[in-house]
DNA sequence: AGCTCATGGCGAG
DNA sequence: TCGCCCTGAGCTG
């Protein structure tokens, strides 16, 4: 489930869980296991997030960096941690709570230079309070590409994800293949305040919801919904099946690799 | 057992 | 734009 909220809502866990104390850290999967060894005993200090990317911050100005990519996992236990299993990459364990990782793109140790280049290639995060929306709309503004692909690009928004570019677009009525300069100011920042609200929802729950109330299963007097994704969402992964709101079906088509997915009858702005 | 697909992103061409 | 990296679930046979 890894979009931004996902991140946020992980360095955050690891600051209740582990922040402060001295952690043990292994990679049983082996490909972390030298960088493991350099911070194992060490006092986890910090943790933070920007859009994607998860900073875990140990004594001694040393970072783990962290992307889980579309396949990366965390498993959380309270306790003394069981054997751990070969895909681990890396294990976090304090004697009454442990984080494994596993199938990340990236699991590195860097340093703050390091770090600091990685903030400075990524646009702003509707999570970082203080973020500016205005740094987003100066690309967004002049360029050609479509407002879909704009959204997910990173160096523009950071943390927005196939989901929330899917439901953003769909909340506010925009056709997905508008290109950016022909949105208004207007627009973005309704955009981008919906995502700040949606985005911290998001790292509250654990899930992305985005329907709103007057839009849920019991007010609509339908089924609730099944996905295996876990949340509430008008268009993300419903091919086929008709509009919550106007009854049209949900579209598909590739975008830059992805799978977008809109309803062509509601966003036509 | 083997295929496909998934909430990402990178580098080569 | 394509291939590739990382893992696991849910099919198909």
């Amino acid at each position: 489930m890894p979009e931004g909220h996902t991140i946020h809502r992980l360095a955050a866990d690891h600051r209740d869980r582990f922040a402060d104390r001295p952690v043990r850290a292994t990679s049983p999967q082996g490909k972390f296991a030298d960088s493991a060894a350099l911070i194992d005993g060490k006092v986890l200090e910090t943790a933070e997030a920007h859009g994607k990317h998860l900073f875990l911050g140990f004594e001694g100005a040393q970072w783990v960096h962290i992307h889980l990519g579309l396949f990366g996992k965390y498993t959380w236990g309270a306790g003394q941690a069981p054997p751990a299993t070969a895909t681990v990459r890396l294990r976090l364990a304090a004697p009454d709570a442990y984080a494994d990782l596993r199938g990340p793109t990236t699991c590195a140790l860097i340093t703050d230079a390091e770090k600091q280049a990685i903030h400075d290639r990524l646009g702003p995060d509707p999570l970082r309070a203080g973020d500016d929306r205005g740094k987003a709309w100066q690309r967004i503004s002049r360029s050609r590409t479509t407002v879909a692909a704009l959204l997910m690009d990173q160096k523009i928004v950071a943390g927005v994800g196939n989901v929330y570019r899917a439901e953003v677009l769909f909340r506010h009525g925009i056709d997905p293949y508008r290109p950016g300069r022909d949105l208004t100011r207007s627009e973005w920042d309704a955009i981008w305040s919906d995502l700040v609200v949606l985005m911290h929802e998001g790292v509250r729950n654990n899930r992305i919801d985005t329907v709103r109330p007057e839009h849920t299963p019991e007010a609509m007097g339908r089924p609730p919904r099944v996905d295996d994704h876990g949340g509430e969402v008008y268009v993300y992964r419903r091919t086929g099946q008709p509009c919550h709101i106007c009854g049209g079906m949900i579209r598909t088509a590739g975008l830059a690799a992805r799978n977008l997915f809109w309803c062509a009858d509601c966003q036509t702005a």
